[in-house]
This record gives C-alpha cells, structure tokens and sequence, in this order.
RNA sequence: GCCCCCAUCGUCUAGCGGCCUAGGACAUUGGCCUUUCACGUCAAAGACACGAGUUCAAAUCUCGUUGGGGGCGCCA
C-alpha cells in the first residue's frame, strides 16, 4: 500500500482555533496510527489577512500541543515550498496547462460588470453561476488592449463541468452534488494569486496527499475540487470531513463563547495534553470507551471509522476536570514551574521568595494539587498559607466549635506542646494534637474546625496537620496565641 | 432563494436490525471515606426530535417534516 500522506492546511489569519487544532489532531493521529507523513502547508493566498506573526503563533501553538510535522514551513521536505505564496509560478504554469486543455479561460470583465451580471441571474430567479458564454462576452481585442494598458492581468476562470459528481467522504459516506450546483470559478485573480479552491488541489496533487482530513465547512467546496481533480486527470485523495465544533449556544464557537484559541487555554494554565485529550474525544471514542487516553494510545487506536459525523459543542466544564486530572498526574516539579507565572502575576510571592523557598511551595502544591483544575488558581490556594489576615472572634459559626466542651483547653494544651515542638516534622505535629486529644477530650470535629479557622480563617482546606506544618511553627504559635489567650 | 451536512441523557458519546429494560464520561443529587474541603468510591436521576414506511423484529434501513449547522466570493 501507499505511504499516507495527510496534511494540515491553515491560513495564517489569526489564532490557532480550537476547531483547527482539533483538525490538526485528527490528521497527526491519522498519519502516526499509519506509519505515515504528515505535512504543514501555510495557506497564505489571501495577501490581506495573511501575517508573518499568525504563522509564528500557529506553528507556537501546534508545538506546544506537542503535534510536530515530518514536512512543513520550518523543517523542509522534498514537496516543498510548503507557503502557498512561495509557489505562485507553480500555479501558474498549472492554470496554462489547464487553458491548453481546455478546460480554463481567461476573463476580462471588471468587478462592477460581473456585478452586474450576478444581480441580473438573481433578479430573474435564476442561480447567480457565470457561464464561459457570459465571461468571455468581454474578451474583446479593446479590452485586451486596454488591460494591458492599464498592467492589468486577466482571471483564470475554470470550465465546470456539468454533470453530478459524487463525494465519497471516509466519514460521511457518499455525497452527490447534482449537476448545474456552481458555476464557473476563478483559479487565478487578477494579482496573480491563486484561489483556494485551486491551490488546495494542485498542492495536494503536487505534494501526493492521500487523505485530505478537513473540517467539514470545505463540503461544498469539495465539488469544486473533484472538478479540477478530474481536469489534471489526477486521482483524487480519501476525504474525511470531520464536523464543526460549535459554541454552547449550538453556534458556530466564535471569540463571544469565550475562549476559542489554544493560546487562551495554555494561558490559563491547561496542560496541553488535557487539551488534546478533550479535543480527540470530540468526535471520536476509544473503542473501549477510555476517557483518559495517554497519547500512545489514541495513535494506536485512531481510525476514520470512530469518527462521528454530528457537530459537537465545546464544553469547558469537562475540559476543566480533564485537566485537573492531567495536574494530578502530572509530576510536582512540572505545576511547580507552570505555576510560577502565576504566582508572580498574582503577587503571593515574589520572584526571590519563589526561589528562595521552592521546596516550601512544591510541598504546598503537592497538597492542593488534588483540589486545582487550572494552574491559575495556584496563587489563590497558596495564599491559606501564607496570607495574613484580621481575625474576627466574633464569627457565629467559629464561636460554636470553640466555645465547645474542651476546644479552649485543648488548644491551650497544643499551643504549650507546639512551644517545645522543635522536630515540626508532620508526624510530631500529629502526636501533639492526638495527645491534646486524649487529655482534654474536646469534641473531635469542633477542635479540628477551630483550628484550622485560627490558622487559615478558613473552615475548609487542605489536611490540617500538612498545612500546619506549612505554615510554620511560629506562625502557627502566633495565630493561636492571639485568639486564646 | 438554491445546494450540502447533521440529529441518542443538559453536554461529549457507545450503538453499525434481534445481545437495548439504550451502555460509559462530564455536570447534577444522595451515600461512603475524611476533622473539613478536595480526591477516591458507590448509587440515583436523566436521551433514541416528530411522522410515515420496510421487516417476524428498528435507536439502527428508506422517505417526509421539524430543528440546527455549513456553503453559494478575484476569503480560506
């Protein structure tokens, strides 16, 4: 069999989208699970919107998610240029053989006039399509005259064949498009530069793309390329088009959903393979049903056949848990360093404390790593132990535990035990509270509540007796002293 | 307006004619574990859009309706 050769195909316009890193996904998996290549190609014809930077983010981004190419922009291969704007001659010489064919021909209207004609067709209720009879109207020796006057270069319009064309789509099953759906369609533009319907095809004629894994907003343009495929006489790849992921208003997931871009979620301190995860899951299943699918695995199991084919609305909430189990997977050292960011930004800790006192805090998010779903929220569960705060004796809810049987003197007691305490090693902290405990037999939960409200003026955390070893031996003396005593 | 795609719990999905009293995951609710919270764990609740066919048998096949999405550019 072949080698597969899939291929990613962005347009440089802006941030890498969930729904294209879902994409570039499904073609990575694709390409490992077959032993095979997988390209980058930069689609970058459309000269107004194309930016060098947009480029930059995209392959940023793609490497952050730790998706790489065998053939691309940055590593070369022997198919290349791989920028669309670096082969404009190739789709030129492309675009002639097709007029010596036959099957293309120039067009010489201006803008206004083709205006003209399409508002005619709808005006009498007919498809706005152009017709070579219509184009070529203006192909008129003046008019060459006048364009090359003027340094103006004619359009390439492609003949389209009419007739049916059907679509087999690896995911979809066999689509007809009927005869007479489109008209005829530019190749070429008047800067010279080729439209995407045509890049697309020559490029992957050029770069022997077997499958063409797309999202499945390219359908319709599908027809328009099977046309050309058949005018090269070339064989046309598998195509897979894989459904649209929609915001949670079942639109199309758009800035106003929120976050859209990978770089948002990396921001936000997602894992990338958290991410990955979610996005392979959206549309496609392991056959046994795992949820948490190690990278290895969705490569050894990925196949055309498990993708779904209905939209599919992009869900933060299981995104979030996804990556909060990927953070309590992940080793300590690793959210250490994801995280210092965001203590800076947060201003916990500054950059000398950070350093200073690293093994402090990888102790400290060892404890609250179960509790975290972003790494952004580091900064605030850090905080319990190292904030100081007003504390309010006259807080309802604490007044009922202290003011329970025992609770005083049992603190009192651990307030003198702590004062000799000098191993402050977590186990001798847990002698000194059993042995306060078995003394002056304070009702359990109240004792405990109490405590931990004292030193962290909160009533829920993390294992009391690992944050009172965090948070100090002295300023745990102090916490206590001032309510106690 | 024309063309195309899609349709199972709130969400992601399994299902490819009988194994379905429709399975799993997130979210929700309750129990257990725990000093608390979280983690973990157990359980509950929750769906085949609708209507016709085909068939001994339909979530699964066909057609229609409805709903959603996409396309109809010298954007990609």
């Amino acid at each position: 069999m072949k080698e597969v050769r899939v291929r990613f195909a962005p347009s440089p316009t802006g941030f890498l989208h969930v729904g294209g890193a879902r994409t570039a996904l499904f073609n990575y998996l694709f390409a490992k699970h077959h032993n095979g290549k997988m390209i980058l190609r930069i689609e970058d014809t459309d000269a107004e919107r194309s930016t060098k930077e947009s480029e930059e983010q995209l392959i940023s981004a793609l490497t952050w998610l730790g998706i790489d190419w065998d053939e691309g922009p940055t590593v070369g291969g022997p198919y290349g240029p791989y920028r669309q704007s670096e082969r404009t001659d190739i789709y030129r010489h492309k675009a002639a053989e097709l007029m010596q064919a036959g099957v293309a021909y120039e067009g010489y209207a201006y803008p206004q006039e083709l205006e003209n004609i399409h508002d005619a067709l709808l005006e009498n209720g007919e498809p706005p399509h152009y017709t070579q009879e219509m184009i070529s109207k203006f192909d008129t020796p003046q008019r060459r005259k006048e364009f090359a006057e003027k340094g103006m270069s004619p359009v390439i319009y492609f003949k389209m064949p009419r007739k049916d064309y059907i679509l087999k789509d690896m995911i979809r099953g066999e689509v007809v498009f009927k005869e007479g759906s489109v008209g005829d369609f530019v190749l070429i533009r008047s800067n010279g530069l080729p439209t995407y319907n045509y890049a697309v095809v020559v490029d992957d004629i050029l770069m022997e793309i077997t499958h063409v894994i797309r999202g499945d907003d390219h359908i319709s343009n599908t027809l328009r390329q099977l046309a050309i495929y058949e005018a090269f006489d070339a064989q046309t790849p598998y195509f897979g088009h894989v459904s649209m992921i929609l915001g949670p208003d079942g639109k199309r997931l758009s800035k106003r959903h929120g976050a859209t871009s990978v770089e948002e979620f990396k921001d936000r301190g997602y894992l990338p393979e958290a991410l990955i995860n979610y996005l392979v899951l959206l549309g496609w299943s392991h056959p046994q049903a795992k949820e948490i699918i190690p990278l290895t695995e969705m490569i050894e199991h990925f196949g055309m056949e498990r993708v779904n084919p209905s939209s599919a609305i992009f869900d933060e909430v299981k995104l979030r848990w996804m990556n909060g189990m990927y953070i309590r997977q992940a080793q300590t050292e690793r959210i250490f360093k994801l995280s210092v960011p965001f203590i800076m930004e947060s201003k916990v800790l500054t950059m000398d404390q950070i350093q200073g006192s690293k093994k402090w805090i990888m102790q400290a998010i060892e404890l609250i790593k179960t509790s975290v779903e972003e790494i952004s929220q580091i900064p605030s569960e850090l905080s319990i132990f190292i904030n100081e705060f007003e504390f309010d004796l006259q807080n309802e809810e604490f007044k009922g535990y202290f003011e329970a049987e025992g609770v005083k003197d049992g603190l009192k007691h651990l307030y003198e035990l702590i004062n000799n305490d000098m191993l402050w090693t977590v186990e001798s902290i847990t002698d000194n509270i059993k042995s306060c405990i078995k003394i002056k037999k304070p009702d359990k939960k109240s004792f405990y509540m109490a405590l931990r409200k004292i030193l962290t003026n909160q009533f829920h955390g993390p294992d009391l007796v690992k944050t009172i070893h965090l948070i100090g031996r002295v300023r745990v003396q102090q916490r206590i002293e001032r309510v106690v005593f």
